[in-house]
DNA sequence: CATAGTCAGTTCAATCATTCAACTGTCAGG
DNA sequence: CCTGACAGTTGAATGATTGAACTGACTATG
């Protein structure tokens, strides 16, 4: 990669896009989730390239957000797993799918919808804050630097930005 | 783009990937949603190279994500805002640092955090049902092929797969 | 035993996207 | 007149992605 790199950046978001932040793994962590567990099932639904999954993959189980577990041998044969990293990105994705649906939707409408078996409902993803409960959304919400945090090259602009606000 | 389109796949998790999948694109909306709304600010945070930057901007203008405002005639200057789509993308987002947070900080922790002005407090996404009020998470949800739904090339593995598990 | 098929990849050429740096054009202020 | 801000555009070099063919270890069928 000679993309930019934010190793040293220190931002959060940066460093979620480098795991997830481009047209396949997204969905290639949702086939996964969906019981697709093998190579093969992945690459007939997404139309993927081989090549392209096979380094995906690696690259998603080397920061353990999936797992690769030997389901066979003679012949070996891997599948694989969300782990519990992968998990906790599964809200996202289907907040993601729901924001798509009500921005984009395509005629007809979504393909899947997902049900909360612990209500048996199917229901619409919300996003809330922790405190208190309410929907965030962008009105309400202050993006504001970390007060410990050293500034790095792009800390900067928008703590300037933040500053001239106040 | 080459890539595989996937306008004919009915699936809203692929057409919200066609918008925001990329690298870049999440990372301008939140500077936008930060308050950085001019052409140059943005470059000179993100570090992005200014004819993406172009693009990126022009194809979130077309898809309404972001609105295009002229704040000064003479000479003609744009600035970039969030429409309504891209405000509901917000949380999202939010909910996606916190999660680069979580599972891969950079040393000393996130650069920006998020304060819930309704309620005051700095806080933590959290995604919940929206019939239950819990939250989501990978065990306890299940996604399936909606019933109205014609069969694309994708959804036919995933329901195979559905109707094996019935 | 031979043949076909499954599975999880690898290899490679062609094509596409991204980076980096330099450039354009309009205007304001000194 | 000169400098600088601003919002881009242009173009060569580099990198990533696609698509198709191939490998290698096995299993199931006739």
């Amino acid at each position: 990669m000679q993309r930019t790199s934010f190793k040293n950046m220190r931002r959060s978001l940066a460093q979620a896009l480098e795991l997830i932040g481009d047209w396949w793994t997204p969905l290639i962590l949702r086939d996964v989730f969906l019981g697709l567990h093998r190579f093969d099932e992945v690459v007939e639904n997404l139309g993927i390239s081989r090549n392209l999954l096979a380094r995906r993959l690696a690259m998603l189980a080397t920061h353990k957000i999936i797992a690769r577990k030997v389901y066979s041998r003679r012949p070996v044969r891997y599948e694989y797993r969300l782990t519990a990293a992968g998990e906790e990105l599964v809200p996202i994705l289907v907040a993601l799918t729901a924001w798509g649906d009500r921005w984009s939707a395509p005629p007809g409408g979504a393909a899947i919808e997902f049900v909360h078996t612990a209500c048996g409902h199917r229901f619409a993803p919300s996003i809330v804050c922790s405190q208190c409960g309410e929907e965030i959304d962008a009105a309400t919400t202050v993006g504001a630097a970390r007060p410990g945090a050293k500034s790095g090259p792009g800390v900067t602009v928008i703590a300037r930005k933040l500053a001239q606000a106040t």
